[in-house]
DNA sequence: TCATTCTCTAAGGTATATCCCTATTCATTA
DNA sequence: TAATGAATAGGGATATACCTTAGAGAATGA
């Protein structure tokens, strides 16, 4: 009785090329391909795989929204993540959404097929370098207990601060846009970056128009 | 005589699973696979493929910045990018840079392979899609010819060198990257805001994002 | 309600990065 | 051949970032 698997990834080339593959393994089957959330849900109810790999961005249904109602309509199928991202928090999103494995794409083929067979075995799977990133963010936590996830949220003065900084602003520009002292504005930074686990400006950037703070 | 093929992808999933199908093929051979750009550059020179295929978002160095550099040095290999971007300016600037072919990570993979051997045979090869939006840009562009690049302002060490500090490297890490001196770099870094008149780091990077120097 | 935790504010001291100027080499071009 | 541009890099002054500490007020939870 062979695995299951459902592939689900808005690049073709990439969804075409691992079914190939996969069907190498002589234990697994790849009886869907889907190239969004939308159709990922439609074919997950039609043929009920034991797997599902899906990609995170997608147009029309991305991947978590898909996670999410998947596991509402059809909770026996275990999905694994495949993304591009390895930010913190789209491996936890898509653990709360539901999935019960995340690799990179930057990862080898074997961990994919790896982690199919781990999964089916009602085992989680995280690519090492996930897990560490999950775990650091867990220990994190454990230190300042009491209040979760939250925690890595920005105040609404953090917030403002941050979109300055990113529309290039200095320290001292904030400071006097905001009517407050400098070493306040270097606060505030600091205090955002460690929440956000960000090094530098240009990451603060990035963020920010990631995040819809600031446009481009 | 077999097709040399080099594959170029920052993620390995795509291109170790590119060359594992790739090998089916009687008439290609995948010689070498580079993760960033400056890898690509390097093993160009020492396994001198016959094709490149190339995507253009990566870190370090991106795919665009590849290809001019490997046109330059290494122009008897062909070049064909394989992006999950169809906007115009990406095509454009790929061409720009000297790809003969462009796929979107969307299309089939018999797209891919037919494109080596097209290129191969001295001929360019454009997605059908992508062929629509290219001779739309060529026909406005009739329009109001000689309309000068702004991204030429800059050289392509100094594009380098934006991409990196818009990544959030320090200038001591772009430093040890690029294996030369710190206060180069400051050089560097004074002489593109001086060009581009941007002022800090945080418009570098949001000027890097729009101009597709970096992604998000 | 009272203790606890955030948030916003801010300073002092040190380390580090940036800024401005100057300069050499090599390649290209006028 | 003189001039320009690109890539390299050092010296010295200044600015900024980083780390630590801290207080007042708001919010929250037991």
């Amino acid at each position: 009785m062979s695995i299951k698997v459902m592939l689900v990834d808005d690049h073709k080339m990439v969804s075409e090329v691992l079914s190939a593959l996969l069907a190498r393994e002589t234990d697994m089957e790849v009886v869907a391909i889907a190239d969004n959330g939308r159709e990922a849900i439609r074919l997950a109810r039609e043929t009920k795989p034991d797997i599902i790999v899906m990609d995170l961005t997608m147009p029309e249904l991305n991947g978590l929204e898909a996670c999410r109602r998947i596991m509402a309509e059809t909770p026996e199928s275990r999905i694994i993540v495949l993304s591009m991202h390895m930010e913190r928090e789209y491996v936890v999103e898509a653990i709360k959404a539901g999935a019960k494995g995340y690799i990179q794409k930057m990862s080898a083929f074997k961990t994919l097929v790896g982690s199919i067979r781990s999964v089916q075995e009602k085992n989680g799977f995280l690519d090492p370098i996930i897990t560490g990133i999950v775990l650091k963010d867990y220990i994190e936590h454990l230190n300042k207990p009491g209040v979760p996830n939250e925690q890595s949220a920005l105040s609404s003065r953090e917030r403002e601060v941050l979109q300055l900084i990113s529309e290039g602003k200095s320290t001292k520009d904030i400071a006097f846009t905001l009517n407050i002292s400098a070493k306040t504005i270097e606060t505030h930074r600091r205090q955002i970056m460690l929440k956000l686990k960000l090094n530098n400006v240009a990451e603060l950037t990035r963020y920010a128009i990631r995040e819809g703070i600031t446009s481009l």
